[in-house]
DNA sequence: CGCATAATTCAACATCTGTTGAATTTCCCG
DNA sequence: CGGGAAATTCAACAGATGTTGAATTATGCG
């Protein structure tokens, strides 16, 4: 039994129940093995739970990375999409993942915060990069907080992915398979709209 | 041993704990009575809940609904941060209640999702109904969803509310009891611009 | 007081929880 | 095949969980 294994069946398990509803118990019947042989590969609950975190995030932070790096010959837009895209690439399918991992960061044990606190400093620092660019470049206001405004764009799009299908749809009347990308891609209009320089912008690409 | 007493038990333990982790038994030690009375009063563990929300929210949907009934003589930035200030009084001390909440609006039961989202309809419709306004008044440009717009400013406060004290700050250096509050203004700010129509407003009050 | 009714407690049910130390099986290498 | 190490299971701990039916206490009224 492969520690990925364990990590699968953690994954559903933590997804549907959370991290204290999920037991290792439940765990271990779903990837087939005693709940003790959990404590052969993991220190215990919580080590698990930071191993998934571990296995998760870094290749999200990795492409976020690459985004950054490679301006492109996209404008604002086509790059501020394109990390949207990111993140519902590597967490769209997953709603029990994120609200598992929003919970451990607003109300979690101090512990298992800073041990997430290091991956989201990854993944929010190549968006603010970004954003910076976008103020060289003119196509970004320059009184802005770039990791605050990194904060706003994520954060938001992440409440999209989470509340709009059970919530957000029935209070909007949007309805439908291409509900949730028309949401997202009104959230990017506002944002563009909440980030263009008073002045009209001076194109230097 | 009045219900009301249960009740403040409950969210105590249930702000602290969540729904599932949150124990009848503890409810009852902190209330001073026997776990059984609890069912004397409340069917089961998710009526006492919902009767939670019934107590919680109804008080703030008033609130706003006298906020959209009375224009007075505020521009659009008076209004919503005053719709802002309201939602902090009311929720704004109790991050486990909010969490508590939104875990159930977006993972919660049936039953349970249902009840809740009628009283945030309560809640949503009179933002958008100073939104309508200010599309009315030339403040507001007139392409926008109100519902969703609605759905974009409040719930990125509560984000706000609920992620800044512990991630957002140590994410953007801001720290101290003012930087929630500057967050909070920062994020209003935003979100005049993304309304403002393209042209500038004429004001017609 | 006496009594009906409301309020509260007791005791128990079966089941689940994280964790651990010892016992067992499986595997690989010589 | 032999043996040592790695992988896996067993059994048990002490306690918590939501819920319920019967038993008990408190309350209000005539």
């Amino acid at each position: 039994m492969a520690t990925g294994a364990i990590l699968d069946a953690a994954q559903e398990v933590f997804s549907r129940s959370g991290l204290e509803g999920g037991s290792l118990r439940a765990i271990a019947r779903r990837a087939g093995c005693d709940p003790a042989l959990i404590y052969y590969h993991f220190a215990n609950k919580e080590a698990l739970f930071l191993a998934l975190v571990d296995r998760r995030l870094p290749p999200l932070g990795a492409d976020l990375e690459r985004l950054a790096a490679d301006p492109g010959p996209g404008n604002l837009e086509t790059r501020l999409w394109a990390v949207l895209e990111t993140f519902r690439r590597h967490l769209g399918e997953d709603l029990g993942f994120r609200t598992l991992l929003r919970g451990q960061v607003a109300q979690g044990t101090d512990s298992v915060r800073n041990a997430v606190e290091h991956h989201l400093r990854r993944i929010a620092t190549p968006v603010s990069q970004i954003l910076c660019q976008g103020m060289a470049s003119g196509e970004v206001r320059k009184d802005l907080d770039p990791l605050l405004t990194t904060f706003f764009i994520l954060r938001m799009h992440l409440e999209i992915l989470d509340l709009f299908p059970s919530l957000g749809g029935r209070l909007t009347g949007m309805r439908g398979p291409r509900a949730l990308e028309q949401a997202r891609r009104t959230w990017l209009e506002f944002v563009l709209r909440a980030l263009a320089p008073p002045s009209p912008p001076e194109v230097r690409p």
